[in-house]
DNA sequence: AGATTATTGCAAATTTGTTGCAATTATTAT
DNA sequence: ATAATAATTGCAACAAATTTGCAATAATCT
């Protein structure tokens, strides 16, 4: 077992989830690797896995902080969260969708070094900014995440 | 013709695109609302127009920078450019998916805001920025956005 | 190992987004 | 104003993405 894996394992369990085939094969597809869409995703398992389970796993992975969704445009690809990967922004083309990191940690570094990041023209941003409101719980209810 | 309507009719002009009533209803849908859904922009304009015209409206809408798309987890929600509001973040709920607009320019006064926000609990933050990478011309060509 | 509980695969359904084409509406040039 | 031209819409069908119920399988607990 990688150092990663017992990590995910580690998060699985505290969760009250089991450790599965199917949930380490997803992870360690998304390990190391670009952003990607959930098309990618589900290609690369080489049908070892049901795309309903795909979803079911992502879904799990969000909620449990593994993953987390990247948007482009009204698309989005699935990647690691900053505990298995530097914490990082991305400049994304609206042409070719290709997605560039930017591994800085504060944003105003980041937006310092927007003038000088080579040859790109940005056009707009966003920040998001993703949590709980005041009425909202903070435990995410287990019977929620599953269908 | 408000004033709004008057903005919106110079960008379509200007575009070289027509004026025409779909167009100026979903608009209208649109200013002063909270950020919606495609599914609620549909169901606001209770079957006074096609479900494929309101996509290509806002499909457009999008490129000519009347639009934009705010994304929420694996959805995205469709809100007004800065043109027609004024210039914000938003923090989104997890749970409940609401969206809290937050009216700041700078960057550095939104996360000086962060740790004051009465109740929220922010759990992770992105920076997205949408340009043109060096390999992609700036010019998007009006027949791409036809189908 | 056996009992219990969670997870998966399968198949079908639903939801979301796209497309071709004829009918309609907007714009342009009389 | 009206006719000609070009753009846009509605319709109906399609395609892609995501979800669901349920029986079969795999993981965890004793």
């Amino acid at each position: 077992m990688t150092t990663a894996e017992n990590i995910l394992s580690t998060l699985l369990k505290d969760h009250g989830y089991s450790i599965t085939s199917q949930r380490l094969l997803v992870f360690n597809l998304l390990i190391g690797q670009e952003p990607m869409t959930m098309h990618e995703l589900i290609d690369r398992t080489n049908g070892k896995i049901d795309r309903a389970s795909i979803y079911r796993i992502i879904g799990l992975f969000d909620q449990i902080g593994i993953t987390q969704r990247l948007n482009i445009g009204w698309k989005y690809k699935i990647e690691l969260t900053d505990k298995f990967a530097e914490h990082h922004h991305h400049l994304t083309c609206l042409n070719c969708h290709k997605v560039i990191p930017i591994n800085k940690n504060e944003l105003e570094d980041f937006i310092a070094q927007l003038a000088t990041v080579q040859g790109f023209t940005p056009i707009d941003h966003q920040v998001e900014i993703q949590g709980y409101c005041q009425n909202c719980s903070k435990k995410v209810t287990k019977a929620k995440l599953l269908n």
